[in-house]
DNA sequence: GATCTCACG
DNA sequence: ACGTACGTGAGATCC
């Protein structure tokens, strides 16, 4: 087997992982977050390629060709920010321990090294994997070497790999080419210059066609657009320099040894060793054989409970006072397995279903759950409750949830589980649930684990979230969370479980007849849809819709996604007028969404025996702080049109004793930019109960309030619509159907009238640049790497959430405060009604008959008193005898 | 499993 | 010159 060698860009890589990474020190305050992402991202390449090989390349300081050749080269750069600076020799001293290979040379950089330490290697037949953090290296892809971009992503490192072929198929340029196209289209990041007006689009048109830079300026005449045909000819020049600074050189005069690149292997030097331990790099530990005791010994102090008199043994020697995390296991919506941890106990996991038996461990586990004077710590607690609810026990004294604080410390990850909180807060790395049981099909059962793999796996998980609480509570305290996380999100978790035991009761003869009908109405417009098409075909296909439409019947579509046409409503609703095929399908599209996510899916998780609709309300998904909904989303059933509308008629209370009521704040985005911005205009015009919308018209057009047409209302509230996600000129255009130029101008406009909303978005950017997050009124964060993007369109983006995030958030941790103080209200008041849903800006209460004049009230004024901002918050409170009518 | 489309705030 | 609104979840198709 041909040998493979694996080199990496650690400048490129470096620089990733220090973004990628929150700022993390040691005890002693040294920053370590660069190192250790580097190192995250270089074993897992190392273990998904297993090369036998490896170099690491830098650049050095000094000048290099390019800045002799063009003393603009990478001017616009800024130097690395000091925080990564101080961890550079560290990363090297650390290499070094590991014997891992390093190069560098004067008057190169380390993408040059690479280059020609590639070419050597693949001429030499070696399987050849370059990594770096930059596109630039895509130039050397070719059948034999790959090129690997890591990125780092809400703590999990995930790669881009290319071939030639891949780059061929992503960029429509061969390698080799790509040098040529950035020639053109220049790189800012760099400051290569580039052709003015030549951007990627006009650049890989060209290349395409005339293969080089030379040979596009000795055909210059023949290319298309005028505008870059001129400017090619003007800056002939600048454009091979910027082709010569773009292409790496592949002949530096340094030689692979290849004798003196080992790759890492279990065992490491004590110096290494050291170095390690000193930077407290725990999880880095567990990939080598250490010769140390403390390091070897992690199932040793934890038990497994096999009998009935073991486990009671252990439970009842918890007593009041004690601190204990616990983990529950099920599968199946089963119990089988439960963790506990104490200090004085120690960590121990008993199997539930064998041995012990599920009504066993009811009795014996009941007194241990039941005591609120056991303080308790889990994990996604909300999840605990409903497990053991259906076991008879109530679980009380849970005051710490981990996965809930890992979600206000971090709301950007995909996932919360143990093993994330242990490598996010421990730097421990354990096995994950996958690693340990496989997935999907193959997925084993716990209890089939021996002895040694469930404490390793399932044991463990108890100290880690207690070793992790101490950990996340000094965080939220550095973060001035702690109102956020105690006073909000733990509270806040009952009030969900109490809403998903409760549901919501549904009108199944309603809902069979609406179903029926819309599968009557779904034959007819069907049997007319390919009548009028000539043929049969998958309405529900994108791709055999697209044919239909656009080939067979000639209409002309904007090719929009990857894959072919779009057949989005919003682009047929432009072809309307070209045949009646059009409007058909938008009904069909109205009536087939209708039927199948909404008429199907709701009576499919419909409980037979309450007819309830029980779902699931997710309190750590979103990066904005909102909750979400699950099996079934009721955050979305239809409401803009008509006929979806009508499904809320199936909604209905449990009993003839109950109606809904439904209170929903009115604006509320717009009050909380009002005050956060502190903006003058919007803040009377909200003390005045003004119509908003209808001011902003006047304001912005500079017309007097009374003249004000609905079109201009409509669209002044599109304009504050687009406020309130960062605006842009192009959608808010799009949006009115108006020119961009003229969305530029009301934009502009609206920025004059309202100053400080100008001034807010400025400084909400500039602040999230400098401290890496954005912030709610109540200090909830969302982290925003995509703002030091080199690419635009990365950073835009992260400038419109830098801009939304602050607005949404805020809003939902009101809601979330109304909410608290609503269900605790209710109880407190041994009301017989009960919070059902939230839905964003609008909480719904099933009430009893004797109960209404109290809950509206206590609604309305726990909504609008949930806090006090320089605007007052408004809630409007409806009633109803189904969700329908409470509009 | 990715992609497209569409429902909501 | 770039490609665009912010935040979600679910069903259907197709590879």
């Amino acid at each position: 087997m041909n040998k493979k060698i694996m080199l990496v860009d650690g400048n490129s890589i470096v620089n990733r992982a220090f973004y990628g990474v929150p700022l993390l020190t040691n005890s002693n305050g040294q920053y370590t977050n660069a190192i250790y992402g580097f190192f995250n991202i270089l074993f897992k390449l190392i273990d998904e390629d297993k090369p036998d090989y490896l170099g690491i390349a830098f650049d050095l300081k000094a000048p290099t060709f390019r800045h002799i050749k063009y003393d603009g080269y990478k001017g616009t750069r800024k130097g690395m920010p000091d925080e990564l600076a101080e961890q550079m020799p560290a990363l090297k001293e650390l290499l070094s321990a590991l014997n891992i290979k390093q190069y560098s040379f004067e008057g190169f950089e380390a993408d040059d090294i690479l280059g020609t330490l590639s070419r050597i290697a693949e001429e030499n037949g070696m399987e050849t994997i370059v990594v770096s953090g930059d596109r630039d290296l895509l130039q050397i892809a070719s059948d034999k070497l790959k090129v690997r971009i890591p990125k780092t992503k809400g703590g999990k490192t995930e790669t881009e790999d290319y071939y030639a072929a891949d780059v061929i198929a992503k960029y429509g340029v061969t390698p080799s080419e790509f040098i040529d196209v950035k020639a053109l289209m220049g790189d800012t990041s760099d400051n290569i210059p580039g052709v003015p007006s030549i951007g990627e689009k006009t650049a890989v048109k060209i290349i395409q066609e005339f293969k080089t830079v030379e040979n596009a300026i000795e055909n210059v005449d023949n290319i298309k657009p005028q505008k870059a045909s001129k400017n090619l000819k003007e800056f002939r020049e600048q454009a091979l320099l910027s082709k010569f600074l773009a292409t790496i050189v592949r002949d530096v005069p340094v030689e692979l040894d290849l004798e003196h690149m080992p790759v890492i292997g279990t065992a490491i030097s004590d110096e290494a060793y050291q170095l390690i331990k000193k930077y407290e790099f725990k999880s880095m530990l567990n990939r080598f054989i250490v010769n140390n005791k403390e390091e070897n010994q992690t199932s040793k102090k934890y038990k497994i409970l096999n009998s009935k008199f073991e486990f009671n043994d252990y439970i009842s020697g918890i007593n009041n006072g004690n601190e204990v995390s616990y983990i529950l296991f099920c599968e199946n919506e089963e119990l089988v397995g439960v963790s506990i941890y104490y200090e004085n106990g120690g960590g121990v996991f008993a199997p539930i279903g064998n041995e012990i038996s599920l009504e066993s461990f009811k009795k014996m586990s009941k007194g241990f759950f039941e005591n609120g004077e056991i303080i308790k710590t889990g994990h996604d607690i909300k999840n605990d409750i409903s497990l053991l609810r259906k076991i008879g026990i109530e679980l009380k004294g849970a005051a710490f949830d981990t996965a809930i604080a890992a979600y206000i410390l971090n709301p950007t990850r995909d996932t919360y589980y143990c093993d994330d909180i242990a490598s996010e807060f421990l730097k421990l790395s354990v096995k994950s649930e996958e690693e340990v049981l496989g997935k999907g099909k193959s997925k084993r059962p716990l209890l089939s684990l021996t002895n040694d793999e469930l404490l390793e796996f399932a044991a463990v998980q108890a100290e880690i979230i207690s070793m992790a609480k101490p950990v996340m509570e000094k965080q939220i305290k550095d973060n001035n969370q702690e109102k956020l996380f105690y006073e909000i999100e733990m509270p806040l978790l009952f009030v969900l479980s109490d809403m998903e035991k409760y549901g919501i009761k549904v009108d199944k003869e309603k809902l069979l007849k609406y179903q029926s009908m819309l599968e009557a109405e779904l034959e007819t417009i069907t049997s007319e849809i390919y009548s009028l098409a000539g043929e049969e075909f998958n309405i529900n296909s994108p791709k055999q819709l697209g044919v239909i439409l656009f080939e067979k019947l000639g209409l002309k579509g904007s090719k929009k996604t990857k894959t072919g046409y779009s057949t989005a409503a919003e682009v047929l609703e432009k072809l309307k007028f070209e045949s009646p095929i059009v409007e058909k399908i938008l009904y069909f599209r109205q009536i087939s969404k209708l039927k199948s996510t909404y008429a199907d899916g709701l009576l499919n998780v419909m409980n037979k025996e309450t007819e309830k609709i029980y779902s699931t309300f997710n309190q750590t998904i979103t990066a904005t702080g909102r909750i979400s909904s699950t099996e079934p989303n009721l955050q979305n059933i239809p409401v803009r049109l008509e006929l979806g509308r009508e499904l809320r008629k199936v909604f209905i209370p449990t009993n003839d004793e109950f109606v809904f009521l439904d209170a929903d704040y009115s604006q509320i985005e717009l009050r909380v930019l009002a005050d956060m911005a502190d903006d003058e205009t919007l803040i009377n015009a909200f003390k005045e109960g003004q119509d908003i919308h209808r001011l902003t018209a006047s304001q912005v057009l500079n017309i007097p309030f009374e003249d004000v047409t609905s079109l201009q209302r409509s669209n002044a509230k599109a304009v504050n619509f687009g406020i309130v996600y960062g605006i842009g000129a192009f959608s808010l255009s799009q949006d009115l159907g108006i020119t961009r130029k003229e969305a530029e101008e009301y934009i502009e406009s609206y920025f004059h009238k309202y100053p400080n909303i100008k001034i807010y978005m400025d400084t909400t950017i500039k602040n999230a640049k400098e401290n890496g997050y954005v912030s709610t009124i109540f200090g909830r964060r969302r982290p925003m790497p995509e703002l030091s993007s080199s690419n635009f369109v990365q950073r835009s983006f992260g400038e419109r959430v830098a801009m939304n995030m602050p607005i949404q958030g805020s809003a939902a941790d009101i809601i979330k405060i109304a909410m608290v103080k609503v269900h605790d209200a209710l109880i407190k008041n041994n009301l017989k009604s009960r919070l059902i849903l939230q839905v964003h800006d609008e909480l719904l209460i099933e009430t009893h008959k004797d109960e209404i004049d109290a809950v509206s009230k206590l609604l309305k004024e726990n909504m609008e008193n949930a806090v006090h901002l320089k605007v007052p918050m408004v809630a409007d409170v409806k009633i109803g005898r189904s969700w329908y009518e409470t509009k």
